[in-house]
DNA sequence: ATCCCGATGTAGACGGCGTCATCATTGGCG
DNA sequence: CGCCAATGATGACGCCGTCTACATCGGGAT
C-alpha cells in the first residue's frame, strides 16, 4: 500500500488555485467551496485557511492570475508585428478569445467585490491590462494615424468597445463566435465611426 | 399592544422582492440571504420558499426587473427629442446613469447565470434592452446619417460600446463621475471613429 | 351557509459551508 | 541538538438553502 499521504504537501497553495481555477471553469464562481477544493486536494477542511485568509482572498488571487494572463495575451498580440491596424485587430481577437476561453474567469476578474482597500491592487491591474492599448494609440498618434486628443480618452473608447464585447460574450448575451466572426468589422466600425465618411 | 401579525402576510413576494433589492444595493448579490430576507419582513425563515423556487429564481426575478427598468429609462432616453444625436447622447447617458445608480443590479443582470433554460427569457431581456439602440439606426440609417452596413451590427457596436463603459463602472474600475463628464466626446468617438477624417 | 381545497405560512430537520480556536507535525536554523 | 515558525488536522459554532410535514386561511362549488 501507498506511504499514506506525507503530514505536509508540499505546495498546497499553488494546488489550491489550480484545482479552484478549474472548479471556476467548470461550475462558475458560486459553486467553488473551500471545503471542496480540500477534499479533492486530500487536505483537511481548514488547510486551505493557512494560504488564505478566506474564500475572498483566494478569489481575489485568481483574479490576479486572471490579470497576468490577459496581459501576456495582449502584449504578445501587441508584438503581433508592425502596423497599427494590424496590432489593433490582434489585441481584439486576443482580448475575445480570453472571454470565450474563461469568461468565468473573466467575470471573476471585473466582479464587484475588490473594493474594501485591494481596489488600488486592482486598479493597477485593470490599467496594466490596458496598457497595451494606451501604448498602441500613443505610437498611432504620433505617425498620425489616430486623431488628436487626450490619448487616455481614446484608449478608453477602445478599451471600452473591447470590454463591452467580452462582458457580453461572457454572459452569454452574444454568441461567441457569430461576434468573433464579425470582429474585423467591428474593429473597422470603431476605428472609423459609424457616421458615413 | 399591537394584534400580533396576521397568518397570512398579503403581498410576501413583492415585500421579498423590495427588501432583496435594498440588500443588492447595500451590501451587494454575495451577502443576500433568503433567511435574513424572512427575518427583515418577519415571516418563518422557509416562507420565501413558496414564492421562489430556490435563491437563484429570486435573483432572476431582480435581474428581470433590472431589464424593465433599464428599458424604460432608455426608451424615454429615445424619445427625448428629434435628432440623431441628441437621442444617441441621451441614451448613452441613461445606460451610464443606471450603471451609476445600481451597479450591483446591473452585475447581477449580466451575471452568467442565466443559462440552464431561463437563458431564452434573458437573451430577449437583453435584446428588448438593445432594441432602442436597433431601433435609433435603423431610422439613422433611412435618413442616410449612419454608415450602410447590418444594421445588427451597428447597434452591436454601440451597445458594447456602452455597456463597456456602464460594467466597468460598474466594477469600480473607471470613476464613475470623470467618466459621465465625458460622456459626450465619447459619444463623438463611437460615431466618427477614432481615424482621423 | 357549509365544506373543502389550494395557496400560503410555520416548525423542524438535514447536510454543507466558512471561519475560528486549539492541537499536532514538520523541517530548517541557530 | 533543540527549538520555533510554518503548515496541517480536528472539532466546534453559527449561518445558510432546501426539504418535509403540519397549520391556517380565504374563496368557490355545492
Amino acid at each position: 500500500m501507498p506511504a499514506s499521504r506525507p503530514y505536509h504537501h508540499g505546495d498546497l497553495r499553488a494546488a489550491l488555485l489550480r484545482s479552484a481555477e478549474r472548479t471556476l471553469r467548470e461550475k462558475g464562481a458560486g459553486a467553488l467551496s473551500l471545503r471542496e477544493l480540500a477534499r479533492d486536494i486530500g487536505v483537511s477542511h481548514a488547510a486551505p485557511g493557512r494560504h488564505f485568509k478566506d474564500k475572498q482572498a483566494l478569489l481575489d488571487a485568481l483574479a490576479m492570475e486572471g490579470y497576468e494572463r490577459l496581459d501576456s495575451a495582449l502584449a504578445e498580440a501587441y508584438g503581433a508585428g508592425p502596423g497599427f491596424e494590424r496590432r489593433m485587430t490582434e489585441i481584439a481577437r486576443a482580448y475575445l478569445g480570453f472571454a470565450v476561453e474563461h469568461p468565468e474567469l473573466l467575470e471573476l476578474m471585473f466582479a464587484r467585490k475588490h473594493r474594501p482597500d485591494g481596489s488600488a491592487r486592482f486598479g493597477a491591474a485593470v490599467d496594466r491590462t490596458f496598457g497595451s492599448l494606451t501604448r498602441l494609440f500613443a505610437d498611432a498618434q504620433a505617425s498620425g494615424e489616430i486623431v488628436d486628443g487626450d490619448p487616455e480618452r481614446i484608449a478608453l473608447a477602445a478599451a471600452a468597445n473591447l470590454h463591452g464585447l467580452a462582458a457580453l460574450i461572457a454572459a452569454c448575451a452574444l454568441d461567441a463566435d457569430e461576434t468573433v466572426a464579425g470582429l474585423d468589422e467591428h474593429v473597422h466600425l470603431l476605428l472609423y465611426g459609424l457616421k458615413p465618411r
